[in-house]
DNA sequence: AAGACGAAAGTGGTTGA
DNA sequence: TCAACAACTTTCGTCTT
């Protein structure tokens, strides 16, 4: 097989530093260069379709396939699609009786895309799913989880009684934490008409309901989204790393909210490399408070001697 | 004056009777 | 259903740089 464009030598050092130390982070959907923190693309999902050519024949024969399915469009994409344009193949313009016939057909096509309630229900949830996704700018592939999730949630009858945007705001939280990407119940409040207490509600019932088993977030993970934020240099986020990861073998972290373990490791590691930023900054951007941080900060530097990482 | 610190009271969720 | 509980927040006064 071809080697792909990205693999070429030139995508592999970071356009800002010039570094070769660029990292593939699938965990926030980055590449990310270690040496500086600019990151190189920010979403990694593969636009492409599904399949794979493995010779000419194949890619022949398969380049024949439409768009690839996706659980996103509440038919799958999988129905006929009718343009608007009253022109043929050529670009010509349409005989008057053809135009008319268009225009009954396209008419129809409207009707039964989106045919019972159930139906538009579903485009409508799925469409509100998309443009919050957007807005979070989360990657393809937790858009799709999130779908799923909702169509296993009206399959179980469960939005009775619920809003639609509850629902889904949930549904969107649930596919991050599958998909392991950082976002806070905060993150999506914000971006959706609906609260953060609403959501957590949402959130808490699908789990339950679908008998979901959720993992508890790293804060490794929000380090890394921590750190970006900050424009803090990539060493800072590998040193945070370390630090958190001496602290969970020594038993700090659990039970413990991973954003205010996050934001205090971040905080340390900053204060150690010089670059420091002050509490205040990365509470905010953390949304954890300053009381947090210090109380973190404070087990961590009882428990941990930090001259092994000066 | 800004930032860090810490005490005290309050909040929302979980757990177990 | 309710109280106890842990984690976290809010608020505010004090200390440090």
């Amino acid at each position: 097989m071809k080697p792909e464009s990205l693999s070429s030598s030139d995508a592999r050092r970071c356009p800002e530093c010039g570094s070769n130390r660029i990292m593939k982070d699938h965990e926030s959907a980055e590449i990310v260069c270690m040496g500086c923190g600019y990151v190189v693309i920010a979403n990694l999902t593969d636009q492409g379709p599904e399949w794979r050519a493995f010779d000419s024949e194949q890619l022949e024969k398969r380049a024949r396939a439409g768009a690839p399915t996706t659980f996103t469009i509440h038919d799958k994409g999988l129905s006929t699609t009718i343009d608007w344009h009253d022109r043929d193949v050529h670009g010509q313009r349409l005989p008057q009786g053809q135009k008319a016939q268009i225009y009954r057909l396209r008419k129809w096509q409207r009707r039964i895309r989106v045919s019972d309630a159930t139906e538009r229900n579903l485009a409508f949830a799925l469409s509100e799913i998309s443009k919050i996704s957007n807005n979070l700018n989360l990657p393809k592939n937790v858009i799709e989880t999130a779908s799923v999730i909702y169509r296993k949630a009206v399959k179980e009858r469960l939005i009775r009684g619920r809003t639609i945007q509850g629902v889904t705001s949930a549904a969107i939280y649930v596919a991050c934490r599958q998909c392991g990407v950082a976002r806070t119940l905060e993150d999506i409040s914000q971006v959706s008409p609906i609260n953060k207490k609403e959501v957590g509600r949402s959130y808490r019932f699908l789990v339950k309901e679908l008998n979901y088993f959720i993992k508890p977030v790293k804060a490794g993970l929000y380090i890394t989204k921590l750190c970006n934020q900050l424009t803090l240099q990539g060493n800072v986020e590998e040193i945070a790393h370390k630090i958190l990861f001496a602290a969970s073998e020594l038993r700090l972290t659990s039970g413990r909210g991973p954003t205010g373990i996050a934001a205090a490791v971040s905080y340390i590691a900053s204060i150690l490399t010089g670059e420091r930023k002050t509490q205040r900054e990365i509470a905010e951007i953390a949304q954890v408070t300053e009381v947090t941080i210090r109380n973190r900060y404070k087990e961590l530097v009882e428990r941990l001697q930090f001259t092994i990482y000066l």
